[in-house]
RNA sequence: GCGCUCGUAGCUCAGCUGGAUAGAGUGUUUGGCUACGAACCAAAAGGUCAGGGGUUCGAAUCCCUUCGAGCGCACCA
């Protein structure tokens, strides 16, 4: 709707021959300024030198918009839109007829996007860190999807560099051990129990004899095939999983090195080979060949990204943690010397999840091995919630993890709230017993309660959209909270189930239609909206 | 020291591309169940939007600066 008012505005100052102009449309806070705003008339006061309410006057007089009501302008030069009330009935049988498809637009228009998230090392489990990127990623991909994008939900496993080499002996000392023979772990190993766990396995399968080759290629399945289950235990998929290994195998990582050496971004020095990346707006200059004739990770880095734009997307997004943002310049270097475009690339940087017990901060470390997996975070506090909390706060302030208050079951945690309303929806179609049905007239809604309800479950498409195109999933969770709290006020003001028939009928496809939405809202953030409590 | 992200009610956080009296939850105080689920509703109280400067009709929002927090600043990933 407010594109489509949006369009009508621009319509009306092209008449008044003004054009190029960016028209804003909000929605006011206060109902009292109408369904919808606009203050374009004093933007463009300014421009034309005339009083404000002049030019609202005159964009008022030129409008041609069938669902609005009527417009006011008030204050000093505010356009307030008024929707008509039959529209928004309306809107109540379209809600019934799409169901699960209310809210999804094809605003994207098939454009292709890749978004990459978790792609954790499989060296040991995912741990609560990793569970923020992940519910971000898949809302995120989940609502673009919603929103008619073509998304590819990608995970890259990097199973070749030297972590991987860590991995082999760290398992290879928990086996000695199993063995009953001596040995230590160093400062690089892996300490967790997962560690413990994969050695464990070869033990019982091979006894004190597994073959040497066995560690490394038991580690990655292992570990790789946890990951997996964990993710898809905690609603996150993917549809392709790409490895570093292949991206050696099939020469990209070779291929890259000689066009970056061919074409002159690359120089020797102390054995190394060096990228220029300051060239490109980076602080310093990065090695991509160790002097030990390594790679580095940033070049199979390259390489992946490189074969990501190969594939032919209009955008890549990239999740990655607040301890890898120093990582962006150097990576979108390398793509312009590659030939690509960086702005292409958006990175998404998360801040750090503190994990809280008994109100003070468990430190984690993956070297000590001292962590809240992925694993043990849906066990104590259910997926719902923990992916509720996760979505709800946006990617740039640091999250406090509270694990008393994600366990409570109670209304301090608002996953509860929402999943209340639609529990309490449930409840009344189940007493009704009858199928909600469009119906030509709405003649008894008339409440303040009953139409702010109504107006809300109209404005779930602008925020699918606006969530899409600012890359925002939080934007889903506070409408759905606000929803279902206009759903709690009407249910505490007005009896949906009467003796009067049409009474009831109007009511029931609201309430149906307020299920709807919500149910739609939560699929998009993971989240089931449960029908009994 | 440099860079990124932040600083909004006692606490946890929203605040959309600059707009109308800065909003929720929680906590505190108070009222509401013989009505479809009280895990709910209604109301009160609570603010120097970290401090200072600037841009303009108008700033929590944009710019500069100071202070404070987290995270980075490897031939680790």
């Amino acid at each position: 709707m407010k594109e489509k008012l949006k369009e009508a505005i621009k319509d009306a100052l092209v008449k008044c021959n003004i054009e190029d102009v960016n028209v804003i449309i909000e929605v006011p806070k206060d109902d009292k300024n109408g369904d919808y705003s606009s203050n374009i008339a004093m933007q463009l006061a300014r421009f034309l030198k005339k009083n404000p309410r002049e030019v609202a006057e005159l964009i008022k007089s030129n409008i041609v918009f069938d669902e609005i009501e009527k417009i006011e302008i008030a204050g000093p030069g505010f356009m307030n839109f008024y929707l008509k009330k039959d529209y928004l009935f309306d809107n109540i049988n379209n809600v019934i007829l799409a169901k699960d498809n209310y809210g999804s637009s094809n605003i994207g228009n098939g454009k292709k996007i890749n978004i990459e998230y978790v792609s954790a090392n499989p060296t040991g489990f995912l741990h609560i860190g990793h569970a923020r990127g992940a519910a971000y990623g898949d809302s995120l991909a989940n609502i673009l999807r919603f929103a008619g994008y073509d998304v590819t939900r990608e995970y890259y496993i990097n199973d070749a560099g030297n972590q991987i080499n860590n991995l082999e002996k760290s398992i290879i000392v928990r086996y000695h051990n199993l063995c009953g023979l001596d040995d230590t772990l160093g400062d690089n190993s892996y300490h967790g129990e997962d560690i413990i766990e994969v050695a464990k396995k070869i033990y019982d399968e091979y006894g004190k004899s597994a073959p040497e080759d066995i560690f490394r290629k038991r580690g990655v399945e292992f570990l790789l095939d946890k990951i997996k289950k964990d993710l898809s235990k905690f609603r996150v998929e993917f549809d392709l999983w790409s490895s570093e290994t292949d991206l050696y195998k099939s020469g990209m990582v070779k291929d890259t090195l000689d066009k970056l050496k061919g074409d002159g971004h690359t120089y020797t020095m102390d054995n190394a080979l060096y990228l220029k990346t300051t060239d490109y707006n980076d602080e310093k200059d990065r090695v991509l060949v160790k002097s030990d004739s390594n790679n580095t990770y940033l070049l199979p880095d390259i390489a992946y990204h490189i074969s990501k734009y190969k594939r032919g997307y209009d955008k890549l997004i990239d999740v990655f943690g607040a301890d890898h943002h120093g990582y962006i310049n150097r990576l979108k270097a390398a793509i312009k010397m590659m030939g690509e475009d960086p702005d292409k690339l958006d990175v998404r940087i998360l801040q750090m999840v503190r994990l809280i017990k008994n109100g003070e901060e468990i430190k984690m470390s993956k070297r000590t091995g001292k962590t809240l997996t992925l694993n043990d975070l849906i066990e104590d506090v259910s997926v719902d919630a923990a992916r509720y909390f996760f979505a709800m706060r946006s990617l740039d302030t640091q999250l406090d993890f509270d694990m008393e208050l994600a366990k409570k079951k109670s209304n301090e945690n608002p996953v509860y709230y929402v999943g209340y309303a639609h529990a309490r929806i449930c409840s009344i179609l189940n007493e009704y017993n009858k199928e909600a049905r469009p119906i030509k007239e709405y003649k008894t809604i008339n409440s303040k309660q009953a139409l702010n309800l109504l107006f809300k479950i109209y404005e779930f498409s602008d925020i699918v959209r606006l969530s899409a195109e600012k890359f925002e999933p939080h934007l889903i969770t506070n409408y759905v909270y606000d929803l279902a709290h206009l759903f709690h006020t009407f249910y505490a003001c007005e009896k949906v189930l009467s003796d009067d028939l049409d009474y009831t009928l109007e009511r029931i496809n609201l309430i149906q239609a307020t299920a709807i939405t919500i149910n739609n809202a939560c699929r998009l953030i993971g989240v089931k909206a449960p029908n009994k409590m």
